[in-house]
DNA sequence: ATTTTATTGAGGTGCGCACCTCAATGCAAG
DNA sequence: CTTGCATTGAGGTGCGCACCTCAATAAAAT
């Protein structure tokens, strides 16, 4: 039979009441007393029982993933995988729910971020752009108690919240070997396309890509990064202009995870030019593109995973529990239309 | 606040008494009170308590993973993999156990299966080769109330069981995409290595990457796969063998899971040559030959992800719960050096 | 009409723990 | 010695459900 709290006090020679000081870190505990439980503890391996502390606690867990206002259809399929986790938890007392707010000034992502307390949410993963105010504004939420998750966005680093995303440099890191290594053995440039290059994370992808091309293909050149500035009009016109002056084009690399835009300029102006295609995320566009082999390859990072490792993240901490490292990792999936698992409308 | 099972009761009409034995499966409800507390689960939005249910049966669930005896890196990984949630999974009476025994003699398989039953295990996970005596054990198996997942092998398909791995042609068709496409312009042969070609994975992983090769890159052609019946001398022999015939080699694509007889016996022959090495999975010896660019791909499946989709899916099939497909589908993984993410010792 | 059988309700117990109160003990400062 | 404070133990309650017993009632069979 498992031990109960029972078993421990009587190992550790206390009272049911000092272990339960001890378990959960009451007052009023003596260091020998503290000891004495802990010894117990590793003794008699006792481990409490989850449905117990669940039940006996009837506490709610309430999160939130606070996302971009945006027609991206990455976001969407984000939203999705919120949805299904929101359903799937709300057995678990656990509270799920998904807002979107414009992410343009810092300051007004500061000020929403601000009214969020312990009293209205365990924790929140967060979507946004980095700027030093939400930065501030995440740290002040850590510091009342709220658990926080960096999630999927080019932020630096906190150190006291969770981080939960690929790296993205080595993303980029992965699109230069993979353009590079599909090209064939000819000599030519390569364009890349970005939304904006504002953002930390198409700073670190153009980084990773530029590394391995330059270090492992010095046949290929990148051209400059063309930014959209998510304008179908703009993304046109400087896709045309580019082609048109680089008839050495052998591949292009769209860094940003909505890719529409500027791969249909680039399919209505290639002609019979053979271009190899890489871009991110894994969205009905991209999807349909590769499967007709319009892309190439995508590098994706699967938002069911991250969704629910940031659930995992916040809920864990919330209980002041480990969690395993090794399934908190979000890949850098490389799809093809090979290992698509494409599976239904 | 969430509505308990009293409320369902009150809603419905009924006493706690029948509200459980609806509930559970019970005997003696009429169909008018069945349909009258099913009516309240919808109307009133009744979801069970997961917490309260598993302490009030206070019941422990046992899993166990049958695997191979082998000196498998990949299998080392996953008896790992095993350990893990072993330790993760204490905590919520779970008891998961790992054994390996010798899968060379189907009936001597069959009658270690036959010896399981619900008295002694809730759940399987088997990984051995197909055949008939096999498949007929796991049946009976099923028929015995155990829950039964086929798991990484190339079992064919049971009706009551789980699969839990990749789709191994999908597997074969990427590894044939990534070599064609990194092998450049040039035409050549590609050598395919087996440990043995009798498994129903190997056959599939030749198939799906003929397939790709031969439609897709007619300029390549694939050699007889080489059988090495995990004999290092045999590998070099036949290896050597094959490499002098065809000095126009350009690509090796080792289709099981143990690489480390083929690729150390193809490093010692190809002198100058430039090969393109296409291996599967990830262990201790293809990490490093990746991370030193002696690998140029590998394809790969996530064992820590395997364990943990068995399990949940043997948990969730003794409560007789739904689970997210979505979450259990197993990816083939394609591994760069530059997505490897590497964090070793 | 009587026996049998099916159905229902009332009520209790226990799962393992969190959380609370109150009294009792010890120890140190005054 | 007394007061104050820290520490400990005993004991109770409730979380939401599964599982059990026993009696009461209704419906069907004889």
């Amino acid at each position: 039979m498992r031990p109960t709290a029972k078993d421990l006090a009587e190992a550790a020679g206390v009272s049911l009441a000092t272990v339960d000081r001890v378990l959960n870190d009451r007052p009023n505990v003596s260091k020998k007393a503290f000891r004495k439980v802990n010894d117990a503890i590793e003794r008699i391996g006792f481990v409490r029982n989850p449905a117990a502390v669940a039940l006996a606690r009837n506490k709610t867990y309430r999160f939130r993933f606070v996302l971009p206002v945006s027609g991206d259809q990455y976001l969407s399929e984000l939203i999705g995988r919120v949805t299904e986790a929101r359903d799937a938890l709300r057995a678990d007392s656990t509270e799920v729910e998904a807002v979107q707010i414009p992410m343009a000034d810092p300051h007004h992502v500061a000020k929403y971020l601000s009214l969020i307390d312990h009293e209205t949410l365990d924790g929140v993963a967060v979507m946004a752009p980095e700027s030093p105010q939400v930065r501030d504004a995440l740290v002040r939420l850590v510091e009342r108690d709220v658990r926080v998750v960096q999630f999927l966005s080019g932020q630096e680093r906190l150190e006291r919240a969770d981080y939960v995303g690929i790296d993205n440099f080595a993303a980029g890191a992965t699109a230069g070997k993979i353009a590079g290594r599909f090209i064939g053995n000819q000599p030519g440039k390569i364009m890349v396309v970005a939304e904006t290059m504002m953002a930390l994370d198409s700073i670190q992808r153009r980084l990773g890509f530029d590394s391995i091309i330059n270090a492992q293909f010095p046949r290929l050149q990148c051209l400059p990064s063309l930014e959209t500035y998510a304008d179908e009009k703009r993304a046109e016109l400087i896709i045309n202009r580019t082609l048109q002056h680089n008839p050495d084009t052998l591949a292009v690399y769209v860094l940003s995870s909505e890719a529409r835009a500027p791969l249909t300029a680039v399919w209505n102006a290639q002609g019979s030019r053979q271009l190899t295609v890489v871009a991110h995320e894994r969205t009905p566009f991209s999807e349909r593109a590769l499967m007709d082999e319009r892309i190439d390859a995508l590098i994706a990072q699967d938002p069911g995973h991250a969704v629910r490792s940031a659930l995992r993240i916040m809920r864990a901490r919330a209980d002041h529990r480990e969690l395993l490292a090794s399934q908190e990792r979000i890949r850098i999936e490389i799809l093809l239309k090979e290992n698509l698992q494409f599976q239904g409308p």
